[in-house]
DNA sequence: AATTATGTAACTTAATAAGTTTCATGATTG
DNA sequence: CAATCATGAAACTTATTAAGTTACATAATT
């Protein structure tokens, strides 16, 4: 299957909603996307139900904010999406008749656990407001030079 | 894609291997998997050409240990594999031409980092030896209670 | 009433491990 | 040598699921 992306994909949505006032059509997200507005509703529609943001019909409708996104976390995107499949690998059958599958199951799954927790751990630090940190120079510096 | 189970797999078979005296065939670790022997070879190839295991042809030919497994790391295992693509979640697009996007990938690939390098350190930490500790009371039971 | 936008269902496409088929090559046995 | 048994490898099909697409019903604005 291609690459599971939503995660990425929302939290760039998130950020730009964050920067324009008033409602946005899927149609916009699905340019910044590079996308189509179907499946732009589809992946959203986790975050319209987790009451992170919500979308309106007709005429200057689509999507806005229904909370700061200081108020956000990553894992919080991460469980609105549907705690999506992380891991490609995992281990074969439930069956455990034998012995020797179970022990090479077993370490397997310990394994990925241990990474899951990780990389929950490491959503759960920051809130989608902190993505921009790093790049907070650059953005500044990019708005000023293009008034609205 | 269907999930990826070739490293669970191939430990059962290592394990496998470890307690049956000369050359297993193909046809047997299909057996133990559950599937047939050109996808048993397609796997077992990567653990040859790291010089864990060797096969011969013929009569009596079959897989067999070249190493024992306290010096197996399930790390080295994972490795031989062609340490097979990790996650199902990824970034989107390497396309930076979005700064608001680009701190979105990064967010997510560094937490996906994160929990890699997790994932790779409980593989070094146990021998495919190791394995079976947890469970050794319960196996050398069974041994004994089938002696060859 | 016309237009614009979301909501959703149904379908196609893409990517990749698994599963399968087939045949060439080489080793053992009689 | 000839038959048999096994690996090696290529080529092909299947299964799974996100992405992508199409189509249409519903609702809000003008």
């Amino acid at each position: 299957m291609p690459t599971d992306s939503r995660l990425p994909r929302v939290l760039h949505v998130l950020l730009h909603l964050d920067q324009i006032d008033g409602p946005v059509t899927s149609q916009q997200i699905g340019q910044m996307l590079a996308t189509n507005p179907a499946l732009v509703r589809r992946v959203m529609a986790g975050l319209r139900d987790a009451g992170f943001v919500a979308s309106t019909k007709g005429h200057g409708g689509g999507w806005y904010l229904l909370k700061p996104l200081t108020e956000i976390s990553l894992a919080d995107v991460y469980t609105a999406l549907g705690a999506p499949q992380l891991f490609a690998v995992g281990p074969s059958s439930d069956n455990l008749t034998c012995l020797l599958e179970k022990a090479a199951n077993e370490a397997t799954a310990h394994a990925l656990e241990a990474a899951r927790s990780v990389f929950q751990a490491e959503l759960a630090k920051m809130t989608v407001a902190d993505l921009v940190a790093p790049h907070a120079e650059t953005i500044k510096a990019f708005q000023q030079s293009r008034p609205t």
